[in-house]
Formats: C-alpha cells, structure tokens, sequence
DNA sequence: GCGCCGATATGCCGTTCGGCATAGACGCGC
DNA sequence: GCGCGTCTATGCCGAACGGCATATCGGCGC
C-alpha cells in the first residue's frame, strides 16, 4: 500500500496474549506499525494522547474503565480518533453503546486474522466498518427493546435477590412503584418472572455479573 | 534447553486471535514447536490423536464441545497426555471441573506471555502447576459448597424463569420436591431468593448464561 | 447390618410476587 | 399548549414463593 508512512496502531485489551496475538499479525504488514499497548481504559486514553494513532482497536470488557468508557472520552478529546471495537462476547447491547460512543467498526475475536487486517485499512480510509455477523446482530437490535435507566437500576437490584421493598428502601421510593417497574420490565423483555427477566438481561449484556 | 527435540505442542482455542498470539508466542522460542492449532474441542480430539503432542494448551470456554469434555475424552484415550488449561473467565466452578478432568496446569489469559512459556516447560518437565491466583481461588473452593447433580439442573430451569410446578412437570417430580431442593440451593449458596440464587451461581461458574 | 445422604414426597402458613387498573407529576419535543 | 413517555404512587386479588417440619426410599461406605 504506502510503507513511506504505515497506518499507526494503538491495542488495548486486558489479556496480554491477545495483544501479543494482535502484535504478531501486524509485524508481518509492512503497512502497518503497532505503536503502544494498553492493558486497560485509562491506559488507553493516556496512551492515546500521547501517540494520536491513526487507528485504535479497543476491547470492549475489561475490568476498570471499559472499553466503552474510554471510547468516549477519547472521542470526546479527539472527534476524528478511528476507533474499531474488538470483543469476545455477543451481547447485544455492547453492539449499540459502542456505536453510540463512536467506534467506525466492530470486530468480534472469533474473526480470523484477515478480517482485522482488512478492518484496519478499511477504517483508516476512512470508511465505516460492519462485518455480515455484527450486521445481522444489528438488524435483531432495532425493534429490541430498551429499558430505562430507572428500570436498568431497579433489575440490578433484582440480580442482587432483593425483594421490592427492599429494592423501594434503597432507591427511595415505595415498594408498589418497584412492582410496577418490575411489570414494565419482564414486558420489554417477553419473561416469564423477576429471574428470567435477569438471564435475559445478562445474555443481552443489559446486566453484568460484576454488579 | 534442548534445541534437538523442541515440545511439540497442541493449541486449542475457539478465538484465531488468541491462537495467534500464542503461536507468535511460541515462534520465538527455540524449545518449542506449535503442530497444530483446533478451534473447537471435536477438532482438539482429532488433531490429538493424529499429532500426540507433548503438551496441549486448552481453552475451557468453548461452543460445541467444551475445553473440560475434549480434555477428559483425550486423557481417557492417552492418560498420560500433558494438558493445560487456558481460561479468560475466572468461574470458580471451572477450575475445579478442569482439575477433575485431567489439567495439569491452571493458565489464565490475564497473564503474561512468559508465564505461558515457564507452565509449558514445567508441565513438559512432568510437574504440576498452580499459578497463585490459581492457588488462592482454590483455597476459596474447597470448603465451598457443591450443588448436586439433580440441584443444578433445577436451578438451570429456575434461571429460565421456570415456575416450581413447570420445573416438576419437566423434571418428572412433584412441585412440593422442587421446592425442597431451592430450599437447599438458596441454603448452600447463601442466595436471598431464586433470583439471586441464579447470579451467585453463575458467578462461581455453576450455571452458564447459554443454557 | 447400620448409618449417612441425596432424592422423593406431603402438609401448613405467612409473605411476596405477578396481573391489572388507575392516576398525578414532570420533562421533552412538536 | 398539547401529547408522549417516564417515574411516581395506590389498591385489590389469586397464585407462587420461602420457611419449616416430617417421612419414605434407594445407594454407598464403614
């Protein structure tokens, strides 16, 4: 392509063996340089400020400051950072908050490594970015339903196994509004008691285990 | 060490990536050799059978056949066969499974390349290895509690947001029998209610999100 | 053989949950 | 201003849940 001036690269994700995976597919491009690794969100931006690559593959799980987060705030700082989402899991919701905090692309790790090449250039020039799996995923999203804050809240509550009074002490309110956000809830998400409700959540990736 | 006969090894993981990475990994040593790479523990068996490497890195947490169940078919055929696990998820529940399978080894993919490369020589070299978070978590284990058999397969239905009267119906029992075993579900796990019963349990890597 | 434990089963009782209807207060956009 | 959606709140009712006690049956180990 252009080796006078290779596609600058900045990896973050939290497992070191993926970054090296990562590392090792680029050194074999010659159009393409790997400048830093971040192993975390606020690594991430840091690093980023530093370097400004042209291209950033962010995972979008990990512990600390997620992926997502520190997509923002890059975004927020840097409005033209090309971002590309990288995750290992499916839910989802991740699909759309990522898009939402301004990544171009999205790659899920089950991709063999010509997908992440082609990703790369596709981004740097400047295009959008959206494999057929992730399309589709897409296309299941936008008649999906959406829960509110409020509603996202008092379901983590639930998670936790607190009954609705005690759901109502800790977010101020009574227990006959919590009963009501309940019925709201297993509505949007067509189940059957409070527990499907939560494993329909965790599977969508509405809900993490980590609270 | 011994550049005359390099530790042939088997690389299992359903992420390219992280296959990847490994390899990259690997390439730079002189002592070892990668002879094949499964995405899928079906094509692990397979590939085993066909290559019998010294030492075989698994990923527990795959679709189709999982890491655990490839890992006990290969050491029923081969009881000598050296193999490590390789885990990105931290359920409790899986190092256990894994050590009753036959792992010699406990691999996390937080950890550093080199670490990777010290459990291949050590687990070649015929010793076990428990990296210290590994040990930690396990010291966490023992005096854990183990749901039963017949336990765990009500509280997959309770996470499907089953009522007791359906899970009987299914499982071939009596409501009042369903009750009794969350009665000691909620007791052993400590769980305020069904619901939490769920998260706790799919926390410690008891249940799984898909099915 | 005896004991232990898991699985089975039945009963009772108070609490909570799920379903439904209704309705006021607030913020946002047309 | 008006409508829409969210969050709030209240009430009633039947069904399900959680807590506890009790008991039989079968397998496993000592």
């Amino acid at each position: 392509m252009s080796p006078a001036e290779p596609i600058r690269i900045l990896c973050v994700d939290d497992h070191p063996l993926v970054r090296k995976g990562i590392a090792s597919i680029l050194a074999n491009e010659a159009d393409m340089r790997l400048v830093a690794e971040a192993g975390g969100g606020k690594e991430a931006v840091e690093l980023f400020r530093q370097h400004h690559p042209d291209v950033t593959l962010m995972d979008l799980r990990m512990p600390g400051v997620d992926g997502i987060e520190a997509t923002r705030i890059i975004r927020q700082e840097s409005p033209d950072a090309k971002i590309i989402a990288l995750t290992s899991y499916d839910g989802d919701q991740d699909i759309y908050r990522a898009l939402e905090a301004g990544v171009l692309g999205y790659l899920l790790k089950e991709m063999v490594h010509t997908e992440v090449l082609r990703a790369i250039r596709t981004v740097h020039a400047g295009k959008r970015l959206m494999p057929p799996e992730v399309a589709e995923r897409l296309s299941e999203y936008f008649p999906q339903v959406v829960l509110t804050p409020r509603e996202v809240e008092v379901l983590e509550c639930v998670a936790q196994g607190l009954a609705n009074k005690e759901i109502a002490d800790r977010l101020g309110t009574a227990s006959g509004t919590i009963k009501m956000h309940i019925q709201n809830i297993l509505g949007k998400l067509g189940a059957a008691d409070r527990t499907h409700a939560v494993t329909i959540a965790l599977q969508r990736g509405i809900l993490h285990l980590n609270s």
